[in-house]
DNA sequence: GTCTATAATTTGATAGAC
DNA sequence: GTCTATCAAATTATAGAC
């Protein structure tokens, strides 16, 4: 395991082809993503990828539970003694208008959450596993309110489809006016 | 042209064409469709689909097209001397609350636009198309205020999303409270 | 770990009979 | 309009050499 990444098992080369993986399937979806694509990506041959992931479905669950992991590390835990409610949804809302401005594309859990109903069920469960992590995340960010969970999910569901909607009419700007009215929920009425 | 719908021009078996395609895209998207399967679905051999949609690419052109059109007959004409803003929008969040309740399948122009990165073009226009249309019924149903398409898109982007989330978690009556909360947007200050 | 070679299947698409 | 037959290419995946 020469070169591995000792947080999660990886090797430095089966690092590469996920993230390789995962702009992939942000682009274009699981079954846009092929293994002689991916090989060609890391510069070596489709047979080759298979020794790091045998399967597909392992591989697209691998992909979306280091999205889930890599997204969990960049929001931090929540700490709302030293942290604002407010200061809590900008991190996610800076991640989302990062990836959108920069790269155009949409989330990678918002991507095989649209597609569940037809993916290898590995695959399907990981994309679930995402979005109960973030709700998760974003209920605790929201404080010790009754309605904390059903704003999280309102703010998750803003940022997701207006992700959609700036990629696909290339307004990447529609993500500040999303991530304003987000913060603004933090002052609704229970 | 037996049989054919005259609004369209479309052959009967087109027509189910049409819908079997739009189904399967709304389950796994574009990639996921392929003649085969729809040949399955309305009966005949993936030979005979091609000869009523020759290429893949125009096909989901297609399909998306007519499911523009379908939406906006749906919808109806805005008209604020009629009908209030609200009841303009519940029309929208009716629809979309019963896909997800009936059949569990979230929006074609949603899952068109999550992949539009990676379609052909001319589905993408059409995906574009989809959602132009969309933001223009809803800001003309938003009235005259002046942060009417702010608001449609903000309105859209609430529903796209947390019909993902919906249909991933299996958690349909997520759409009810998106619905209330667009209703809401009528009463914001400008 | 990566390669070549290969298998088995699926895919979009065409030609031509009926 | 639908069929059979066929094609070329792409797909996931495996076996075995290096």
């Amino acid at each position: 395991m020469a070169m591995s990444d000792y947080s999660t098992g990886y090797s430095a080369k089966a690092i590469e082809i996920l993230e390789a993986a995962e702009i992939r399937i942000r682009r274009g979806g699981f079954e846009a993503m092929s293994y002689r694509d991916l090989a060609a990506d890391v510069g070596i041959k489709a047979a080759s990828v298979h020794y790091h992931f045998p399967q597909k479905a392992l591989l697209g669950a691998a992909v979306i539970n280091r999205y889930t992991e890599k997204l969990s590390k960049a929001l931090g835990p929540v700490d709302l003694q030293q942290t604002t409610v407010t200061e809590h949804l900008q991190r996610l809302c800076n991640c989302y208008l990062a990836t959108v401005r920069n790269e155009g594309l949409i989330c990678l859990g918002c991507m095989l959450g649209a597609e569940s109903r037809d993916l290898p069920e590995p695959v399907a469960a990981a994309a679930r596993h995402f979005f109960t992590t973030l709700i998760g995340w974003m209920t605790a960010a929201f404080g010790d309110r009754t309605d904390a969970e059903s704003l999280a999910i309102h703010a998750i569901g803003i940022l997701q489809g207006t992700m959609i909607l700036a990629v696909t009419l290339e307004r990447p700007e529609l993500m500040i006016a999303a991530g304003d009215r987000v913060k603004q929920l933090v002052m609704s009425s229970e």
